[in-house]
RNA sequence: GGAGGGGUUCCCGAGUGGCUAAAGGGAGCAGACUGUAAAUCUGCCGCGUUUCGCUUCGGUGGUUCGAAUCCACCUCCCUCCA
């Protein structure tokens, strides 16, 4: 039994909408799930006791970051990552795969791996598979991604294919250089928005047998039904035992649209980015709070929310704490929004063990607005 | 009473004859944000029928083809001397 793995508990007869647990060697959480993302070992704003609170399972962290500070050997020397972040529960690390992608300019691609410029203070640095690997595995996070490139769009097929082929040599490369039991190395999908690349991708990476795989290269700048068509052709070509996780997406229309597709696992930076920039995020929509119509409006964000802070403050108090920059009105939207994905997820999951998940997709699409 | 300095678009503040509806900053308003170089970034910010027209730089009058910019008087504020 691999370290980490996925049991499956009901599945939707008419979509490929799956509910489930998944395990790992610091505890168990159900699925599908959306992941906070803590780049550089903290979720920005939370402390672990208030990411628990809201039932947050697993978070993620970055490679990329960690290795460039405060460093993977202090990381290790702290006991890992758990440790010296103080959290307890599942944690998934990306590889610095997506930095490739947003670090543009500042990186050199080969076959070897990746040039980087560091963006604190320009250094060179190289990541390869085998780097990435090792770090991750300083780190100590219960699942790490494989190494890729998360190519940009679009990308025509020349680019593609390349690109795609060389993600799955380094895949391989990963695979090779990972000799943690306690830990799980996921493959990473890519093909660009070209399906019979996705499906080669998939097919070659599920041979070499990974614990799970996860979709990537999408929600990068594509029309959404593009990204939804990516995402069928490549689903159904991965092994349903195990677990799937599509990188980098979270806002709740691509949340159902994914568990919809039989997607485990998700994560993103927009719900706490958002959160900093004043916007919270809704069953209806969002609502950019810090704007003047919110001025005098003494109502909860959301109405029947139980987050923090739905419970005890107003649209009006937490936009006057944009206005004056005060740093608790970044905590309460964060917390919110955290607070908002995690109990949609809940409720998709209630929705397919009830064997009501079509109904329920439909009803929160018509009443979602952009 | 005398000497000097100053009044610029919501605020602060540049600008001393045309390139000025007027720099820059703040405030305000709006938008963006999807494996975090993000408590960030972008746009708007006198009025309108908005690739053009109109009205603005304490007030009035004047010089000039042309004035926020030069002159006169008035007015208000600040500093210093009696």
């Amino acid at each position: 039994m691999p370290a980490v793995n996925i049991e499956i508990i009901k599945e939707c007869p008419e979509t490929g909408a799956r509910a489930g647990v998944l395990h790992t060697p610091h505890g168990s959480f159900p699925t599908p799930m959306f992941m906070p993302v803590g780049t550089q070992a903290t979720v920005k704003t939370l402390s672990p006791e208030e990411l628990k609170e809201m039932g947050a399972g697993i978070i993620l962290s970055n490679t990329y970051h960690l290795f460039l500070r405060p460093g993977h050997e202090l990381v290790e020397k702290a006991g890992g990552l758990h440790k010296f972040m103080n959290w307890d529960q599942g944690i998934l690390t990306d590889s610095g795969g997506f930095q490739v992608f947003s670090l543009g300019a500042m990186r050199k691609i080969r076959e070897e791996g990746v040039e980087f410029r560091s963006h604190i203070d320009g250094a060179k640095k190289l990541l390869t598979p085998e780097i990435a690997t090792k770090v991750q595995e300083a780190l100590g996070a219960d699942i790490i991604m494989a190494f890729d490139e998360c190519m940009p769009y679009p990308a025509d097929l020349s680019y593609a294919k390349n690109s795609t082929d060389r993600t799955t040599r380094w895949a391989a490369r990963c695979k090779a250089a990972h000799s943690r039991t306690d830990q799980a190395l996921f493959g990473i999908v890519q093909g660009g928005m070209h399906k019979e690349l996705r499906q080669k991708s998939a097919e070659e990476l599920v041979d070499m047998d990974f614990p799970g795989y996860a979709v990537g290269g999408l929600s990068v700048g594509e029309p959404k039904e593009m990204m939804y068509d990516m995402l069928a052709a490549t689903t159904c070509h991965l092994p349903k035992e195990k677990p799937r996780y599509l990188m980098g997406v979270g806002t709740p229309d691509c949340l159902v649209e994914g568990v919809a597709l039989g997607v485990d696992m998700f994560d993103c930076v927009f719900p706490t980015r958002v959160a900093r920039n004043g916007t919270c995020m809704t069953r209806t929509g969002r609502l950019v709070v810090r704007n003047a119509e919110f001025a005098d409006d003494f109502r909860t964000i959301e109405e029947g929310c139980g987050c923090y802070a739905c419970k005890n403050y107003s649209r009006a108090y937490i936009r006057h704490l944009f206005k004056a920059e005060e740093i608790f009105g970044l905590r309460l939207l964060s917390l919110h929004n955290l607070y908002f994905l995690l109990q949609f997820m809940r409720d998709m999951r209630q929705a397919i063990i009830d064997g009501v998940f079509p109904q329920f997709r439909k009803n929160f699409l018509e009443g979602y607005s952009l």
